[in-house]
DNA sequence: CTCAGTGTTCAGTG
DNA sequence: TCACTGAACACTGA
């Protein structure tokens, strides 16, 4: 476990406490990462930039370019799209994250301010394990992308929304939900099993692994059944639960500890544990090429 | 030691 | 073209 040293070093100092996102990267959690970045940097000058030379990690670009298009910035905005994050700065290009699957952001600052949104997280080192790039802000505070298994990616772009990837995802369920129509259409267009659609980036943005599986245990259908074939109030429910699930996600910041406790989510995490939902078991099968929990006695 | 995994992409197959 | 499968990516932690 080394860590690749960044090539613009900055003196690792002592903190009380720093903030991040919890570590599940779906579109809540990116959410929550956009809000952090905002709340910390949204209007300052980027002083200093540390990039680690990660050629994976970097994906067309290299440190010093990374460097050299960040440093002396004001960061205007910070925005997202499905689990895609970008920066608006006062000038071009600009900066795009993906967190990968275990991609986070981390705040720290000399006089913590209370984060309302964020988690106060135990001090252990700062910069954190696996940063990959870190910002030193006009506010005096700081903003960290760590990448532990290196899935995240870092990008430059002269217009992020109107290029790859960007320019690839389908709608954003809390940016543009399209209407009933529109939505029962594109379904119904598709063939395979509505699971593998909803984890379809260039369908629905956003949607990760457990919020597919949430949506279909709330709507009660079968994570198997071939898209084509779901009637129109079936389609109805799993536009809303859609909705209704990520909205909930967004409103609890990402913590799970707030989710609803009839949540599919709090117990798909051990599948060893023979686990029960409201007096039925919960099974684990392979669709999509991933794990999927669900019910099969209250999903048809 | 083995193996699954919150995500994405690409090559190969049907 | 669409859809599916498996592998690859890289590393942690059970």
């Amino acid at each position: 476990m080394k860590q690749l040293s960044l090539d613009c070093q900055l003196h690792p100092n002592q903190r009380v406490s720093h903030f991040e996102a919890p570590n599940m990267p779906e579109l809540p959690e990116v959410e929550h990462a956009r809000q952090l970045i905002e709340q910390t940097a949204k209007g300052y000058r980027i002083i200093e930039v540390g990039c680690a030379s990660d050629s994976v990690v970097l994906e067309g670009v290299t440190a010093a370019e990374i460097r050299q298009a960040l440093r002396n910035r004001i960061v205007c905005a910070a925005r997202r799209r499905g689990k895609h994050i970008w920066l608006e700065l006062d000038k071009r290009p600009w900066p795009c994250f993906h967190l990968g699957m275990t991609g986070a952001f981390h705040t720290a600052n000399t006089s913590p301010i209370k984060l309302v949104t964020s988690h106060v997280v135990e001090e252990k080192q700062w910069p954190p394990r696996f940063t990959k790039l870190h910002l030193t802000l006009s506010n005096e505070s700081e903003l960290v992308m760590t990448n532990k298994r290196r899935l995240g990616r870092i990008r430059l772009r002269q217009d992020p929304t109107g290029e790859p990837p960007i320019s690839q995802l389908g709608f954003d369920p809390l940016l543009d939900l399209p209407s009933l129509e529109k939505f029962s259409e594109w379904l119904t267009g598709r063939s395979g099993a509505i699971k593998s659609l909803l984890l379809d980036q260039s369908f629905a943005a956003g949607v990760g692994n457990w919020i597919a599986d949430e949506v279909l245990y709330q709507a009660k259908i079968s994570p198997k059944r071939p898209t084509h074939q779901l009637s129109k109030s079936e389609i109805k429910i799993i536009r809303l639960r859609l909705r209704h699930i990520i909205e909930t996600a967004v409103q609890a910041n990402a913590d799970a500890s707030k989710f609803p406790k009839t949540w599919l989510f709090h117990r798909r995490w051990n599948k060893n544990a023979n686990s029960e939902l409201a007096g039925h078991s919960i099974e684990f099968i392979t669709v999509g090429g991933r794990t999927t929990a669900w019910v099969p006695e209250l999903q048809r």
